[in-house]
DNA sequence: TATGAATGAGTTTTCATTCAT
DNA sequence: CATGAATGAAAACTCATTCAT
């Protein structure tokens, strides 16, 4: 519903690109607006405050993020693939959208503990999506049987989020998507039940 | 030097004490300066400016952090082993470091662009210890031979980093110490020339 | 245009005010504000900082200040007379305000020299009132044709300048107006031709 | 009695030094402290304050000032070798001591309204000596008679102060005792009873 | 809906001065 | 006499939010 309106993704995504081209720090409501077209007291109209803001930029883009990955995985018939469809999707769609992985890798992370608590909220259904194919894979006898679901799962999302951060502080200077197949055999390596 | 100044690592104290339990964004100087029981202005005798005080809190604490992981690995024979020293004591310091925990963790992280770079050049030195291991492995055999060095680090550390927060910010209601078993024996399926 | 907004006048008269009032140090941003009955931060609306108004002030002041002086001149048939004019139209101005008097000779002499090379820049089309008068004292051969026009400039303005100084120090207590022959005749005796 | 006391000249001296190098608001007792090679604290053995410092550099340093052009002038016969005297010694004091005229005619006069006063305490003999030559000068018929004493001192003082204010803020690139004659001429110009 | 002028709370840092040694 | 570590008051400026139009 809130999406229908255009004023609003104007403002997201002129959040995200302002973000990311200021830090967050230095991402004033003011600069926003303006980088949105609309007055100041016109963000108050779409949003309840700044962090509203900042919360929906995050939901919009994760929201979308999580999608794509979920409907990637729908399509592979067992756990080893699926992830491996995770990480590459991970990876793909922050290596296309420059913006978007120096906003959530980098300045996103240094907001307050409030606003850390909803990203986090908003992250839920990824990590849903993780302990599945955990699961999964626990079922189709091609993960270990006896594995700690939550604590596989941060294996997997940390290790993810690690190289994507390493890779946007790096400037990006390399190529990302090279690493999938050697990212996906380190953690297969964990989970395997042939090992 | 700077250590021999008592009020110096007064000074430390407090701003770990008064980061951990007020948030970083909520942390004055003169809060810190009122539990350290110094005035204000002695902070300036010992610190730059209020960055400088924060990243000698890092310096200081990931240093004594750091010495202790690398002396508690010099003590194992082989990689394995080691790889299980640093997950035992990276989890017991921060397990037993109620602030410490939380302070680098969260609260650091919400630090600007410029803290981060230092922060990193803190944390080099760990990183150096966990290369060490990987190669130590893989010269003994004991984990595959083309592992890709970084990527493995990044692996090693996210998948610790992640487990340490997500302890953290569930308020360390359960036991980080008994993880340690299951992490490693992840980490060791990762790398192990077994697999 | 700036002065069209009634908040950049508002402003501008309250600093006069106060720093005739409290003294240049003791001027704060808040004591403008509050004179001018507005927020501290609608100071920086109309001024990129504090020392943007103190130019300001004597900008607008002593832009108004020389253009009268210049209109009274242009209406002189000769040096004499328009040396006459400048002389009593400088005192009169400062004796017909107060708080100007203060601010000009004592107040805004105590800026730091980034502040006073503006204020120069202020004066400067004053200094070029008085060369032009000289000249044409010497085209009229009213004043002595080899005249120093620099130095001769600087004697006139350090003569009037100290006068109205000793003025204001001395409180105002005595008449200054009664003294513009005096100083004209004393002026006249070092240019005249006829010494 | 104070000038016998080394570490008090130290201080004097080095309250020049620095005021000339760095300006007078960032000229610290610290700093000051440093110059003489004392300690902050031993400064106030020797001076009440910040201010006394100050007025101590002025009273030395124009004590001298005064003395030296006292001297000079009662060598000469008349009036008017006395003024040419007085304005030669005032300039070639400040053209022979950089660092002083850029005190007495920049730094010093940020000072605020106590200390100006105190500085104009100061000046009190100077303004006398200037008093004693225009009395004089009426009474060996060599100025006119009717001459308003405390004005005509305004103007020598204001003239000669100006001159060399300007000489100091053009950083000194011309020379200043060449204009001793010009000078002498406008004031005497001012003053003769042959006009 | 949309605007943008106005608000005012909040914080780092400096530096003159003191006083225990 | 001399030191210099410690003190703590004081002020410019930013920016999220409001509200009259």
């Amino acid at each position: 519903m809130k999406n229908n309106k255009p004023k609003y993704n104007q403002i997201i995504e002129a959040a995200v690109k302002v973000i990311a081209e200021n830090g967050f720090h230095a991402s004033q409501v003011s600069k926003i607006a303006k980088a949105a077209r609309v007055a100041d007291g016109t963000i108050y109209l779409y949003f309840k405050n700044k962090e509203d803001v900042l919360v929906s930029v995050f939901e919009e883009k994760m929201g979308q993020f999580i999608d794509k990955i979920a409907e990637a995985i729908s399509q592979k018939q067992n756990a080893e693939e699926k992830l491996y469809s995770l990480i590459e999707m991970h990876f793909r769609q922050l290596s296309d959208d420059y913006y978007l992985a120096i906003v959530t890798q980098l300045e996103l992370r240094q907001s307050n503990y409030t606003l850390r608590l909803q990203i986090n909220k908003v992250l839920k259904p990824y990590l849903t999506v993780i302990d599945s194919i955990i699961k999964e894979g626990m079922e189709q006898k091609l993960f270990r049987s006896n594995l700690n679901i939550p604590l596989v799962r941060q294996m997997i999302f940390g290790t993810i989020d690690e190289i994507v951060t390493n890779w946007v502080m790096k400037e990006q200077k390399y190529d990302l998507m090279s690493q999938v197949p050697e990212v996906h055999a380190l953690l297969i390596g964990a989970l395997s039940s042939k090992g």
